[in-house]
DNA sequence: TGTACATCAGTGAACGCGCGTTCACTGATGTAC
DNA sequence: TGTACATCAGTGAACGCGCGTTCACTGATGTAC
């Protein structure tokens, strides 16, 4: 006998959660959200809550997978990955307080720990880096971008600067712009 | 009446202390890292640990403290914040495997937070990003590197690219040569 | 169209656990006289 | 030089607390006949 599948309520109820989960995790990280906390905020009891997800952890890498699914989605014109759909990503994350920003946090505090998570973000980096610096590889080609350095070594730098910025930005949010700095890196890479 | 003052075997555990909390901090995080662990490293009971700091959250300041402290005076010959300085230190951390990368992970752990590590880091960012950008200001007087980026935007790009790095080479430690990358960032920016 | 029933959605209470911290205490150690 | 004593260094047990998870359960909902 086959389960009969979640009901439109119970998926409607999922999605719920998995947006209030992802807010909590963005400005707290994960060991210092509840998974009270969450339920709490749609309206749940705990033992409610986990009868959507097995435990903590499936919740959160649901979480994450998610998120990335959304931002390809909405990234599709203009090339999954590329150089200007990083900056694209940090300014939105700018202007919504940490969307994406939950990745700088998590895979931070992930790199540390063995565990799901971490397999999550090697991944992640992985075919991002590979995405980007075939893009960057292109503009190589067609002359915009210095080849004094490695189409691997701009890529991983643009991502390195746009996770560094993250930080400074979530400790002085005044003093840096985000968007502006990461443009005024590209175009030193521009040739 | 004045209190006493610690003994020299006081003083010595408490070195053995801030050595042991800064290994367990740099490698598990803040949350992650139990105070009696920290006393089982260092022969102690929890409550014996306890003897020496008021709390958690004043032990790890004061491993901060005392790691900025040290990192300052290793430095001293060459500037204390500069752009070479900043390589080194980037060095530093993938031989000895984290030790100022502390830094990114409890950074952007406590960039969210509110408390006392999110002030120490708010101060360290800014004073780090001032004595570089003093550097980079010196070296472009000097014609050493370009002008279309002021000084205090490559001075955060550099700070930035450093942390983002250290995250990527923390995932993928066989992937990233974070000095080398840190060298071909700093070519891009000289004239 | 009606109904029996398996499954879904969710509750409330309890579980064991590890956490940071506190307490009253003991022995070692330096110091004042 | 000897000694009384205040303070330091450290112990062991206990504290309350919030955590993730489990349990037996109830009512709602879709489906098969």
């Amino acid at each position: 006998m086959q389960p009969r599948g979640s009901y439109a309520k119970g998926l409607a109820k999922r999605e719920e959660i998995l947006d209030a989960a992802l807010e909590c995790f963005v400005d707290k990280g994960y060991d210092r959200t509840s998974v009270r906390e969450i339920a709490r905020a749609v309206g749940l009891s705990q033992a409610g809550l986990l009868h959507h997800f097995p435990n903590k952890e499936s919740l959160f890498l649901e979480v994450l997978r998610r998120r990335d699914e959304q931002s390809v989605s909405g990234n599709e014109e203009r090339g999954v990955h590329s150089v200007h759909g990083l900056i694209d990503a940090v300014e939105r994350n700018s202007s919504q307080a940490g969307l994406v920003g939950l990745y700088v946090v998590m895979s931070a505090e992930s790199a540390h720990t063995e565990g799901l998570a971490r397999e999550f973000f090697r991944g992640r980096y992985a075919w991002v880096l590979d995405d980007i610096a075939a893009d960057v590889e292109r503009m190589q080609r067609e002359g915009q971008m210095i080849s004094r350095l490695t189409a691997r070594e701009i890529a991983s730098l643009l991502v390195a600067a746009a996770d560094g910025l993250q930080i400074q930005w979530l400790l002085d949010p005044e003093g840096v712009d985000m968007t502006e700095r990461m443009r005024a890196l590209v175009a030193a890479f521009e040739s």
